[in-house]
Formats: C-alpha cells, sequence, structure tokens
DNA sequence: GGCTTTCTTGAGCGATCACTCAAGTATATA
DNA sequence: TATATACTTGAGTGATCGCTCAAGAAAGCC
C-alpha cells in the first residue's frame, strides 16, 4: 500500500533553511517557500504541518551544520586552529544565503514577540558556546593558550565577537575578513 | 485659518522609534502604531505618508541620539574613556525597548529584500563608525593609543565588537556587561 | 459670527497572509 | 487486476496587511 512522496524531505528542508537564513521568519511567505520547494500548500502542509514547525527543523539543520563544521576543524587541526580558522569560515563562502548568523537573526527578529523559535534559536547558540568552551579548554590542556583564563568567559566572548563580525559582513562597505583576520590574531596573545 | 495637530509630532517619532526598535520592520503593524500613538489611519498617513516614511524618521532619530549620546561622552571625559563607557552605556538602560542596535537589526531584517531602508540603516552606521575612528584619533594624539594602529581599522573592530556585544546582550543566560568590561578593557592595551 | 483651512474620524479598499480540504492521481500490496 | 493508501492539486477560507477617502469637527482670520 501507500505511495512514496515524489521529493528528498532532507533536501527541501536545505532549501528551506537557505531561504529562511536569508530572508528571515517573517520576509518569507508561504509563496516562497512554495515556489522554492515547488510544492502545492496542501503537499507543503501534509509534509511539514507549518510554516513554524518547518522553520524549526531548518534551524535545528542549521545549527547542527555549524556544530558539525566547527568539529570538523578541531579534528583536522587542532582546538586552537580550529577556533582560529571559524569565523573567516563563517563569512567568506559567497554561495552562502547570508554572512550573519541564522540563530541570531531569528533571535533579533523574534524575540520581542516571545515567539518560541526565538528561544530555540537561544538554546542552539548556548549549545553552540559550550562547545566553544570545550575548544577552549583543550587548547589550555595543551598549552596554547594560558590556563589562568576561564574557558567560559573565554567561549562568551569569541562568540559575541564572532556574531558581531558576521553581522559586520553581511555590510557593504566592511571588510569583515580583516575583521576575521583580527580576530584569529587576538586569540594568539590569549 | 489652519488648525493645528493636537499631538507632538516629535513624541510621536519617539514612540514609533521605541516600537520599530523593539518590535522591527515586521514586527510593526499599523494597528501598533495606530495603539502607541493614538491615532487613526487618516491621521497617520497625514502625518507621515507611510510607515516607510515613518520608519526613517525613527531610525534617524535613533542614529542622531547614538551620535549624540557619544559625543557627550567624549566632551565629558575625553576620547578613550569615552570609548570604555560607550558599549557598558548600550546596554545598561534597561527601559530601553531592546539592547541590540535598531540599525542592524534593520540592516539584517530588510537587506535580503534591498529594502531602501537597509541602506539608509548602513549609512548610519558608516556615520558611527566615522565618528568612532575620529575618536581613536584622538586617544592616538593624547598619548592613550599607541599611534601605530590604523583609527579607521580600530574603529571597525570596535563597532564590530560592539554590535556583537549588542545582540549577546539581547540573549538570556548571558553576561553581557562582562563582556561590555572586557571589551573596554581591551582599549587599555592597545 | 462667517468662512476657510486643516485635522480627525473610521468604514472599507484590494492585496496578501497562513492555511484547509475535497477531489484527483499515483503507487504498493493482495 | 483490483483495492487500499498515500500523495498532489489548487481553488478558496477568514484574517490581517498597508492604506484611502469622504464626511465631520475644530481652530485661526476676517
Amino acid at each position: 500500500m501507500s505511495r512514496k512522496p515524489n521529493y528528498d524531505r532532507n533536501e527541501l528542508i536545505d532549501r528551506s533553511r537557505d531561504l529562511f537564513w536569508r530572508q528571515g521568519w517573517a520576509g518569507t511567505s508561504l509563496k516562497d517557500l512554495e515556489s522554492v520547494l515547488q510544492m502545492k500548500p496542501g503537499s507543503f502542509y501534509a509534509a511539514f504541518g507549518s510554516k513554524d514547525a518547518l522553520f524549526e527543523l531548518a534551524m535545528e539543520k542549521y545549527a547542527i551544520d555549524g556544530l558539525e563544521r566547527l568539529g570538523k576543524l578541531a579534528r583536522d587541526h587542532g582546538p586552537i586552529k580550529a577556533l582560529q580558522r571559524f569565523p573567516r569560515m563563517a563569512i567568506e563562502n559567497e554561495d552562502a544565503p547570508a554572512k550573519a548568523c541564522m540563530l541570531s537573526k531569528t533571535l533579533l527578529e523574534l524575540q520581542a514577540h516571545n515567539h518560541p523559535l526565538a528561544q530555540k534559536a537561544n538554546l542552539h547558540l548556548l549549545k553552540m558556546e559550550s562547545r566553544f568552551a570545550d575548544l577552549f579548554e583543550q587548547a589550555q590542556s595543551s598549552g596554547d593558550i594560558d590556563s589562568a583564563h576561564d574557558p567560559k568567559r573565554l567561549a562568551r566572548r569569541y562568540q559575541s565577537d564572532l556574531l558581531g563580525l558576521r553581522v559586520s559582513a553581511e555590510r557593504e562597505g566592511v571588510d569583515a575578513m580583516a575583521i576575521a583576520a583580527e580576530l584569529a590574531e587576538g586569540l594568539t596573545r590569549l
């Protein structure tokens, strides 16, 4: 029995993530999604339930991708180099839907209305922050960073600077790569 | 002849700025504005022309206020102390509509649709950046900061970190005052 | 007071919003 | 091949969007 969907659900979520990332929550209409996903309303709601539900899936995928990219950097180059390269990686991809972080965009857009998606964005950011703290701690263990510093404090500051970088990268007329380089260089002086 | 409006236009723009600042462009409806300004649609459009036009006025007022606060800090305490205190001032006011910068929020929300307000937000940010650069240059002249640094570069990085701080301050569970303190402390080591 | 001019009112405009559902179509199992 | 079980379609839902405009109210000038 049954009939298989003629789409790849995972790929649809990817495309939604790109659209939501670029245009934000209110800035993305159902018409936009129907066009990008090549789906009629009926199929869309059968598959995802609501715009909010799909946004949540998209944001989860965004967050997991970020964690995985950071993890791969750490495995390939070690903790300190990973932390140094990550900001540059976040803004150098010209094909990415946006330079700014989707989580911070969501937070800024929806926080004022106490939208559940804003809280979820913050949870993803906290998860990322704790991962940064892990890497700082590892960098201290291997002697790359002075152990006098509190890794959680370092992570908090690092993430804040990273979010700032990515807002700046969204602007025209700002050399974000130069800021990223400064950020990386700053880590060598801890 | 003629009849005077029964409202203070300047105060209406202030209230609009607070609402737009907090809720963003799409997040603020005409109903919201009518409620906060105590105006019926007809009066609203007679007075301001459109939602976008009022948003632009609100954003201009926001930008000018920022420039003036920075200027006052510089006059009262000198360039270096002004740069050190400004980040804290930006996030410590509990009554402010939001911690994050209205200009960066506008940019992030509207950039993807090439909305004119996004470009205007960027122009205001550039103006602010050049004012930061002026202060860095003055701090160098008075010997507070090493003259080997490029003041424009310092300003660019400073603004980026400031925007990051203010995004972080919008989050729950993040000690933004601690980040602001680190930012200020960092300026003493230039 | 009479007149002109502006401001205020609020019903309602067309467009778009997120979303629904009955009908039609394709596929897997029996 | 017949039947059951999904999936797909797209016209259409009520609500809300930003905005208009004709009518009425109030203030300044003669």
